[in-house]
DNA sequence: GATTGTTTTATACAAACGTTTGATTATTAG
DNA sequence: CTAATAATCAAACGTTTGTATAAAACAATC
């Protein structure tokens, strides 16, 4: 029967499985209160009351995305940037900060999955709901605890540790904000986010991070 | 008569704009979408009809929001940041980066207001809408550009004009990092955004950007 | 003081919202 | 096969949404 075909064809995957996608993507497209619940069964394929079966109501649906599909790519981008660094021998701050931009820039995620990540993130940091809590304890706060320890040993020993931590927040700065303010920065250069600018960008983000403005330019040893 | 008192303590003040302060911190605090027409009406304390006999309608509203409110307090920031720039005398690197990260984090606005700016702006950043192309033809664009002229005065003349872009990027990157992600740091580094760490920011920045991470240490020129 | 134009008011409306319900179909276990 | 459990469904619930309307209050002009 056909029955059976239509089943495998779309609607044979888990109903709560498909509902995640669906809703995560649209989410990240318009914001948790742009979206409505029949937008999201609608775009799932599936009945308009199985959110509420399958998750409880419409604001754990949008904690589940978090937990469900942004923390594991969270980890997967935090393994990249680790077995990049490991890869890279000693751990020089150098090292450190290529390692960190690739991770982010280029690292594991597709194309697609990288826009849905910063854009839900994005949203979260603009205007924080209770999804902010869990992020920032689950991926933010052992990220920068492990960047910490890491750029510790790379740095010189009398260094204090406000200097430290700013340091790792004005890296992070470079990496999300050249992530996040794609739009804004393809315009104004008139370059695309292809292989070759995030190329370039990781370039400069490590040498920015090392030299700074490089207003004393000197053959920068990367 | 009373009626006269009351005119006098809160409904005096123009309607119109009363519901363009009140939209304003309402679109601020939740977004466009989580915030209703009732709301916002009943916060300027004034008719539900008011708001579409004075804007048409809701995205209107927001529209005018960014364009009666946001637009002139971004002016008055870029004012504060060419006014600290002209006083510091010569156009050096050092100084372009010190006057920006001023007029950004301590700058013409209130606590309140710029928390509102930011706001309004990450908002935008996250989910452009119309308010975004205004935003960035009337305010991104053209401080982009005028830093992009004077960085270029202070720099050598061989540098790239990419290079250059990159480098503006990156100052922006830490300056609206450390207003957007003020949350964040507050809690990782156990320090409030007070007049004191503010100064410390606006040092870490002017020296970051410099010197980079400083991992050869040489006493900065500052 | 009547007339005119502007602003405010109460009320109404259809559409969309998140959630609930009870019937119906699939799936599993005995 | 039957009983029981799980999942899907169409329909409806009571609210809340953005916007429209027409009457009332106000302001300014003559």
């Amino acid at each position: 029967m056909d029955d059976r075909q239509k089943q495998n064809n779309i609607k044979n995957d888990r109903t709560k499985k498909r509902i995640l996608d669906a809703a995560e993507a649209l989410f990240a497209l318009k914001g948790y209160a742009a979206v409505s619940v029949r937008e999201i069964t609608g775009a799932a394929d599936c009945n308009l009351a199985a959110v509420n079966y399958h998750f409880g109501n419409k604001q754990n649906l949008y904690m589940e995305v978090f937990r469900s599909c942004w923390l594991p790519r969270a980890m997967r981008i935090q393994e990249c940037f680790q077995d990049l660094l490991a890869a890279n021998g000693t751990i020089t701050a150098s090292a450190i900060v290529q390692s960190l931009a690739r991770a982010f820039l280029e690292g594991p995620l597709s194309e697609e999955e990288r826009k849905r990540h910063h854009q839900l993130i994005s949203g979260e940091m603009a205007k924080p709901t209770e999804a902010y809590k869990l992020v920032a304890d689950e991926a933010f706060r052992p990220l920068f605890e492990s960047l910490l320890k890491d750029l510790r040993s790379a740095m010189p020993d009398d260094i204090e540790e406000e200097r430290l931590a700013l340091n790792i927040f004005s890296v992070f700065a470079m990496v999300l904000y050249f992530n996040f303010a794609r739009p804004m920065i393809s315009s104004f250069t008139g370059r695309s986010y292809d292989a070759d600018f995030k190329e370039r960008l990781v370039d400069h983000i490590v040498e920015f991070a090392l030299n700074g403005l490089g207003v004393k330019p000197k053959e920068a040893p990367l």
